[in-house]
DNA sequence: GAATAATAGTTGATTTGTCAAGTATATTTC
DNA sequence: GAAATATACTTGACAAATCAACTATTATTC
């Protein structure tokens, strides 16, 4: 029955609102056929210059690598994205979005930007900065 | 590969630090028997002044009900909680805390907020507060 | 106060993700 | 340059959580 630290209770409210914000956003991409999750993907893909290995999206979106198998085995099946060969490591199987993630991507993220946008519509622009700022140091 | 608001960024980059920070938290709870997602039930247990319908217990930790019904299960078998019965509403199924479970919540306490302020080392104690306001209007 | 609707919770089937072990290729060491 | 080690995945077995459907009880409506 004691009190929290400050660290505790931020541990506990982001954890908490991450799961509430996520799922969310979920519902609302879910008219574009992609989950939250994919939606991370993908937008890391997206901003990528060059075919993604695995591991390298594993480690941006917080999965293991044979979650990330097993994510983007059916988003291939449905050709949002494309393996590509590195003929400098066979071992590696590189991931890039096709054309068609390309442009479901784009629908998405408006849908995203939409519910973002109204999620957070309470906050100013700057304290989200300084929030963002914060974020990237922990990350 | 256009760019993002901040909402987006917020969105995105809040998902990415909880599920980093709660991944981290957990190990340092697996010490203790339990999983982030026990702790953050034990800590409302804790923290409650009555015994908790199952429903509001899954509305606060953000879970569905068949998920608290599944989490409680085991720590029921444990005994960290223990069932209580509402007289006046038979439907209803109370948790508490068990003795048990409120010593073992104390000890792995110690282990939450020596990793929460491990964590968040580099954040200041304003800033914290700062962020911990932004999440209450949010939550 | 009987019929209808709402609430609390559980259970089966499924999704999402993990870990441990395995395979294949690349890198290092000696 | 062969042997040992490390890296990049994949797969099987399992854990955690969801949804839809169900039971039981309480609350509402007429």
């Amino acid at each position: 029955m004691s009190e929290d630290t400050i660290s505790s209770q931020f541990l506990i409210n982001n954890a908490l609102l991450a799961s509430r914000l996520s799922k969310r956003a979920g519902n609302s991409l879910s008219v574009h056929g992609i989950s939250f999750t994919e939606y991370l993907i993908m937008s890391y893909l997206d901003h990528a210059p060059k075919a993604v290995p695995r591991i390298e999206l594993a480690d941006h979106v917080g999965m293991s690598a044979s979650g990330i198998t097993r994510m983007l085995a059916p988003m291939e099946k449905s050709h949002l994205v494309e393996k590509v060969v590195n003929p400098r490591d066979s071992r590696q199987s590189l991931v890039i979005l096709s054309k068609t993630g390309q442009r479901v991507f784009q629908e998405a993220s408006a849908s995203f930007e939409h519910i973002a946008a109204d999620l957070l519509v309470n906050i100013s622009q700057s304290q989200l900065n300084r929030v963002l700022e914060i974020y990237t140091r922990l990350l």
